[in-house]
DNA sequence: GTTCTTGCAAAACCTTTGCATTTGA
DNA sequence: TCAAATGCAAAGGTTTTGCAAGAAC
């Protein structure tokens, strides 16, 4: 069973979240909602920009940036700092299996990860260090099966 | 007993791998090693920029660029990114124990901390993922204990 | 009608690069 | 003397902002 059937989509979910803040709906939010909730890993602005031109609806850049900025805020998308000069943004799922990226410093490869032990070392030293934690992000950098054969 | 006691001052083993490397001698260079030597937690190239203007001689921002660079490629310095716009570096000390980085994302202030069982499980994950993992970086994102106050 | 949304262009910002000069070996 | 190091100015790339027009409620 999908969180789906329990919830509603993500989309539905942000654009929930986005009314109650007093937002009104708009073709390019919505365009930008769909396309995140479609892909599997994080997307840099442009990418999001570049991948909207083709398919849905032109969105210009500086709409993508306020909306994600917007997005951010309300909690709905997260950053991915991956070491690649341009910010990448993802969808926050609740009842999603938190998760971490793989990135590829020869070709750019960002690939999803997560695992358990990692999150319960986390969650134990979040408590003894001197500040309350939020959120915590982890990347891993090296070679991906490609470019290290 | 301190690593120096046994191999020398950061500083010294950074000028030896550059002469290794077929570097000269500069006094910018100098400048910034000796800096970032007597850090605690990593800088931004506009922070190194700017104390080295006040205290002891003054850097161009492209140099102290240049500088991170080589110095990152030789593995002297390593990147943290803390999703503050601005990538940090610090030194990289071979005897010293790994660390990552407390963010707080009111204020801005960068604390290092480290952790052995995270350690073990980033290690553990390392052999079972779909990349050659050649460094990772972990950030928590939080309050510090005068924002959180 | 009022407020939010959007696009465009310009600005701001961090980082890199080209070129001439200085410095080290 | 030759290669590396450096500063300055300009360029490059990402992200933000000002303003006016359009859309939602």
């Amino acid at each position: 069973m999908s969180h789906q059937a329990v919830t509603g989509s993500w989309v539905d979910r942000a654009e929930a979240t986005l009314a109650a803040a007093g937002h009104k709906r708009g073709g390019a939010r919505r365009a930008v909602l769909e396309l995140l909730d479609g892909q599997k890993c994080a997307l840099t602005a442009v990418e999001i920009e570049d991948a909207l031109r083709g398919e849905q609806r032109r969105v210009s850049r500086a709409s993508v940036y306020r909306i994600l900025e917007e997005l951010e805020r309300l909690r709905l998308v997260q950053r991915v700092e991956t070491g690649q000069a341009m910010v990448r943004y993802e969808r926050v799922c609740e009842h999603e299996e938190h998760h971490h990226h793989l990135v590829c410093d020869s070709c750019g490869l960002v690939m999803p990860f997560s695992d358990k032990a990692l999150e319960q070392a986390i969650d134990k030293l979040s408590e003894r260090v001197p500040l309350k934690v939020s959120e915590h992000e982890i990347v891993l950098h090296g070679a991906c099966r490609n470019c290290a054969a």
